[in-house]
DNA sequence: GTAATTGCAAACTCTTTGCAGTTCC
DNA sequence: GGAACTGCAAAGAGTTTGCAATTAC
């Protein structure tokens, strides 16, 4: 069985980079939570198992883990934060601007549009991003009343 | 004639808030200027004009415009870019990861598309952004070669 | 007159980097 | 053994804030 973690040490070795207790654990914690984490959020879990990780080396492994493809980085108002990427295919978000929860959606018919869009600009399409952001229904109702 | 500064001074007015050269200056400046403006970028330019104008102010001033709906905010990797709003309909973003150049455009049926999937998850949908990456036509070619 | 605004510098947040000691292969 | 990795602390970017002086209305 292909895990996260053997994705991730076969991505180190190719790289000639090492498999270290550190980036063992900063992946597990990683995969323990769920969401949107930011690297603050990962480093406070990850010290909990080994109260010696430096927020830097969080901040590394962040980076070898989106090289390697297991996770997405994502740009916010506040900060960056990530998302594993692995065996979830492609998703897009839905952010309520009043209690910021995040739904997550697939839609074919746009990404199809999206690459029509691209090759009709000459664009070889990698990678897309789109944030719908509104009232979730729990708080349009809170405000209408 | 509407013009944006018209537009600025009524919303300016409207907060109870003045109408200042420094905020003349940098509104002045922006229009100016084309395409995704940094906060750095603007307070250069608005410098040549009025050497003391301070970032703080480019920063607070900027805050208000895309308050008052003349300008948009967007998050980038580093940083935040801003740009012009007003009378421009929306547009989303294609980027080239290779040199970085932007090209505009707009798909109502993308457009269609969203609403229909936001209210799919209750959602009252307020905005939204979508990024699309890749290369561009000339960077595809000078890749391959 | 007086509340809003300014420039400055300091503070803040998020992220990266230099370094000396340590560890993986 | 030696290059890669670590934690730490310091440095960097980008942005915000406190403050005393100034200005718009």
């Amino acid at each position: 069985m292909v895990t996260e973690s053997t994705i991730f040490r076969d991505f180190l070795k190719m790289k000639n980079l090492r498999w270290t207790p550190q980036r063992e654990k900063i992946l597990e914690m990683f995969l323990m939570m769920s969401g949107h984490i930011s690297a603050e959020q990962l480093h406070r879990k990850s010290r909990e198992a080994n109260p010696s990780i430096g927020i830097a080396t969080t901040y590394r492994t962040l980076s070898l883990l989106v090289q390697s493809g297991l996770i997405r980085e994502n740009d916010g108002g506040k900060g960056k934060n990530y998302e594993l990427e692995y065996q979830r295919g492609h998703h897009d978000h839905l952010i309520c601007t009043h209690c910021d929860k995040v739904v997550e959606f697939e839609h074919p018919m746009i990404e199809k549009l999206q690459i029509e869009v691209s090759e009709r600009s000459r664009f070889t399409l990698k990678s897309h991003k789109m944030v719908l952001r509104g009232f979730c229904g729990d708080c349009r109702l809170k405000h209408d009343s």
